[in-house]
DNA sequence: TTTTCTATGTTATAGCATAACCCGTCAAGA
DNA sequence: TCTTGACGGGTTATGCTATAACATAGAAAA
């Protein structure tokens, strides 16, 4: 499952350019350098990055598309680890909160954050047909969102962007359909 | 959990005026008509909305909240309908296909549609306090999520756009914590 | 050191969703 | 009329997702 397969190198995975999302590309190269930053934010907020927690994450990038918690288990036991769901769902849920990863509801699924760190209202493009999941930015979107709420009298605190369609690379094997 | 308690008439929940979407208001009121569109709906799709299938929107609608699946089932049984999962997995993916349902992903959850036959890209603002579920038009957030994927070129089908926080009657509980 | 809190592991269970099969109804076509 | 096939709705059984509750070990604080 692990892309080396170098096609195109990156400067961190759809971080500088997002049209890398859907691009084929050295992914070990973006997943050592958010590893990296992950340390960084963990340890700016006061948490621990504990083994779990960064294999977990690894896990997640190495993957380099959503996992579900299973899925990510059966890794983790494969590596030592505890065997139960709580050791995943706990680990994944802690790299959630932080902003190092996210979870995908439509998939009942997730996947390592692109953009750890950055303050930042992420949307997901998730193709139906190969499962690609790219994180683009929505800050506008969410801006929006925001608005429409308050003028509801509602006061957002998260929000799940998450649409469901073609991936560039699928959109001409559907329409043959 | 019915609310008959009629605090302010509306004209077909939160429809013609989207404020109405958190205030108290006599929902049998919208439920009948609700109920109404929603045959001509099915009607005009060809597709029938048969016996289980309109209690099962019933259910929805005099509920006023997100129901979960199992939730739907227990009130279709003590109507003397099937008591197992697949019956009310089945009517609620008929509604949710036809648009006059929507699957709440964050809770697990299915609502009544608010507004059956139109054309619509819905938010969903969800209270993690009272739970009330609100139902508002997104439309032009859709049409920047669209852009934004195209971008990518990335072709959206369906999207899911889901806010979690605080109503208007809830906001001021929340403060005092 | 002793205490305290956090993290990780366990077992068990709760909650959500679907696969596969059977049968009754109804309408189109032989 | 009889047959056939589509559809709806009921069943049993099972799989997947997620959390509660408890025990232990280790890091941090006192
Ligand atoms: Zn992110
Ligand atoms: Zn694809
Ligand atoms: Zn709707
Ligand atoms: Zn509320």
């Amino acid at each position: 499952m692990r892309e080396t397969s170098a096609a195109k190198a990156c400067t961190g995975c759809a971080d500088t350019d997002p049209a890398l999302a859907f691009a084929q590309h050295d992914h070990s190269h973006c997943a050592q350098a958010l590893l990296l930053r992950a340390e960084a934010v963990a340890d700016a907020a006061g948490a621990r990055l504990t083994p779990v927690r960064r294999r977990t994450l690894e896990i997640l990038l190495e993957a380099h598309r959503a996992l579900g918690a299973y899925e990510v288990l059966d890794r983790l036991a494969a590596d030592g680890f505890g065997k139960q769901p709580p050791v995943a769902y706990r680990a994944l849920e802690f790299l959630v909160e932080h902003g190092l990863a996210h979870r995908i509801r439509r998939l009942n699924a997730f996947a390592a954050c692109m953009h750890p760190g950055e303050v930042h209202a992420p949307a997901f493009l998730i193709c139906r047909l190969c499962g690609a999941v790219a994180e683009a930015p929505a800050g506008p979107l969410r801006a929006a969102l925001d608005a429409k709420a308050a003028g509801l009298g509602f006061v957002v605190e998260r929000a799940n962007i998450e649409a469901l369609g073609l991936c560039p690379a699928c959109v001409g094997k559907a329409s043959c359909t």
